[in-house]
RNA sequence: GGCCCCAUCGUCUAGUGGCCUAGGACACCGCCCUCUCACGGCGGCGACAGGGGUUCAAAUCCCCUUGGGGUCACCA
């Protein structure tokens, strides 16, 4: 295959959806596949929604998965108004579009009253009279054009189906190619810069296919050749089948609001107060699934009913990269969705998904999005990455949380982290297990249960061995990870206690709670004094 | 609803007419390891949607049914 040219055409509506991250990834993986190039164009035709910052957010993300673009120049649609209408005007003339002066509203009725009659609406061109252009004219009303589709057989060949697909055309309808804005519609701009980019392959997602039949026609009319086409299955959410969407984090938000105030039995007052959110607000979000929280929104309220950002589906790249993912193992497990090398490999570096990638391995039906199958690509991934790639990774992951406590640490303490976290899945629960390093001394907040069962049970035997486990810790010549265990082991066996008896103690006095790191790399990375300071305050507590 | 696409374990998939008593991975369950949580090791559960054909032979080809998805914008 000479000469392949494959492009990713978004619109800019701020950071990169997983779905688009993938489709971006196939055309990216074609490219490299067949030596071709990867060329990236801005479709930000609808003003309305477009703005810098949106493409920046989607470079930033595309960056970040590694999926460079050939193209030095970034094409944005909304500087080629000139080359659109030139050629809008050329079909104008040759008369295969025209204009037509129906408004939304007018057209919205044509269409309900199609429906109460039971029958497709279809727009195909009418006569306007004398007087009705005059009144149009009058009311400063602006026409759209519209593009002539012949009512006929259509076809196309379909690689990532594999077969030929065939419309009758019965439903064929004119589309409009010119808003009255003056911009070009998706369908007419995407037709003439695939053309012009000289593309040859798009790959692009099912939901476009029937959209395929208006393209070829137009490429028809204009005389570009035609590319090849594959349409790729569709993402869909785990638990519903729903599409995956970015409605679907402020959803999981608002149904644990909700389960939030019946068990605490609080109304939306209450909510409100403790949230710095208005009533009214919370009240509007609350009762409409169409309403949604905005970014600054969203973490007021999840503090107070209790919701984590890991706990959040991801579905922007920028959410798997906040949640501590790195950016081998998304392109990984995106590029098993809907595609496979075939036999049993599955855990693919770049480099391999490169050489391996190909059309004829499409697969056609529609998959489910499972992040438990993701994260243990992760866990792996992390298990054999070199320190080196690792640091890297944890230095980006804090890069995009600022708030972390973890940005407190160097790299050489960064790089011990990550050492005795060793078997953690993504980097938010290294940051996790290793917060209360970073907590001052006197706000470690104790876990009630935990003391209960680690210090109080038995006649509290557990606060005896903290206090025994005290004094020989103060004694304690060498405080190194290996120079604990020998210390704390060998007081444990002439003691006569297993190391649980011991360990679990310090673990709760140290970070609060039941679980950290190994517990002598924990106290050897805490310190000496901090984690003297930390047992007597324990101590304090349960006196 | 019309039109279009799709259909193998709960999920992602291998399978391209005989290598299929259907393979792998995730999840789940059990055991082992263990200072906690994890990691890891071993084992287990688990699918060709249903019905008709074609063929010596069907998960694989054809048809119907059922189910799922997409699409019906001056959004892309």
């Amino acid at each position: 295959m000479p000469n392949v040219v494959t492009r990713f055409a978004p619109s800019p509506t701020g950071y990169l959806h997983v779905g688009g991250a993938r489709t971006a990834l196939f055309n990216w993986l074609l490219a490299r596949n067949t030596g071709g190039r990867f060329l990236l164009r801005i479709e930000d035709t609808d003003l309305a929604r477009s703005t810098e910052d949106a493409t920046r957010q989607l470079l930033e993300d595309l960056s970040w998965l590694g999926l460079k673009w050939d193209n030095e120049e970034l094409v944005y649609q909304s500087k080629r108004v000139d080359i659109y209408n030139k050629l809008i005007d050329g079909l104008l003339a040759k008369d295969l579009a025209y204009e037509a002066w129906e408004t939304p509203a007018e057209l919205d009725a044509m269409r309900q009253q199609a429906q109460r009659a039971k029958r497709p609406f279809i727009y195909r061109r009418r006569k306007y009279t004398e007087d009705e252009l005059k009144k149009f004219a009058d009311e400063g009303r602006k026409p759209v054009v519209r593009f002539v589709m012949p009512v006929k057989e259509y076809r196309f060949f379909d690689h990532g189906l594999g077969k030929e697909n065939v419309w009758t055309g019965r439903e064929s309808q004119d589309f409009v190619i010119r808003k009255t804005d003056g911009m070009p519609t998706y369908h007419f701009a995407v037709v003439v810069d695939d053309a012009e980019m000289g593309v040859t392959h798009i790959l692009r997602g099912l939901e476009h296919l029937l959209n395929t039949f208006n393209h070829i026609t137009l490429q028809e009319a204009l005389g570009y050749d035609r590319p090849n086409y594959a349409h790729l299955s569709v993402l869909l959410n785990p638990e519903d089948s729903s599409k995956l969407s970015k409605r679907d984090r402020d959803k999981r938000i608002r149904k644990r609001a909700q389960e939030w105030m019946r068990s605490t039995k609080k109304d939306v007052a209450a909510l409100a107060s403790a949230s710095t959110l208005t009533g009214e607000r919370l009240e509007e979000w609350l009762n409409a699934d169409t309403v949604q929280l905005d970014l600054s929104e969203q973490p007021k309220v999840m503090r107070v009913v209790g919701l984590k950002e890991t706990d959040l589906p991801e579905i922007m790249v920028h959410d798997f990269r906040k949640n501590g993912y790195v950016p081998e193992v998304l392109n990984n497990f995106l590029a098993l969705l809907g595609w496979s090398p075939g036999g049993d490999l599955e855990q693919m570096t770049m480099e391999q998904l490169v050489e391996k990638f190909s059309l004829d391995r499409l697969v056609s039906a529609n998959s489910k999005f499972n992040r438990d199958k993701l994260k243990s690509f992760s866990t792996d991934w992390f298990s054999k990455a070199s320190p080196e790639r690792s640091l890297a990774a944890i230095k980006d992951y804090l890069a995009v949380n600022p708030s972390s406590l973890l940005n407190q640490a160097n790299d050489a303490q960064l790089a011990d982290l990550l050492r005795m976290n060793a078997g953690f899945h993504i980097l938010a629960d290294v940051e996790e297990k290793s917060r209360f390093f970073f907590i001052p001394d006197d706000q470690i907040e104790y876990d009630t249960s935990a003391i209960d069962k680690v210090l109080l049970k038995n006649d509290k035997a557990g606060v005896a061995a903290l206090k025994a486990a005290r004094d020989v810790l103060a004694s304690a010549t060498d405080w190194s990870t290996h120079g604990l265990e020998t210390t704390v082991k060998t007081y444990c066996e002439q003691s006569g206690q297993g190391l649980g008896k011991v360990a679990q103690p310090l673990r709760l006095a140290i970070c609060g709670g039941a679980v950290s790191p190994p517990i002598f790399d924990s106290l050897a990375f805490l310190g000496r004094e901090k984690t003297l300071a930390r047992i007597d305050r324990c101590l304090s507590k349960v006196a």
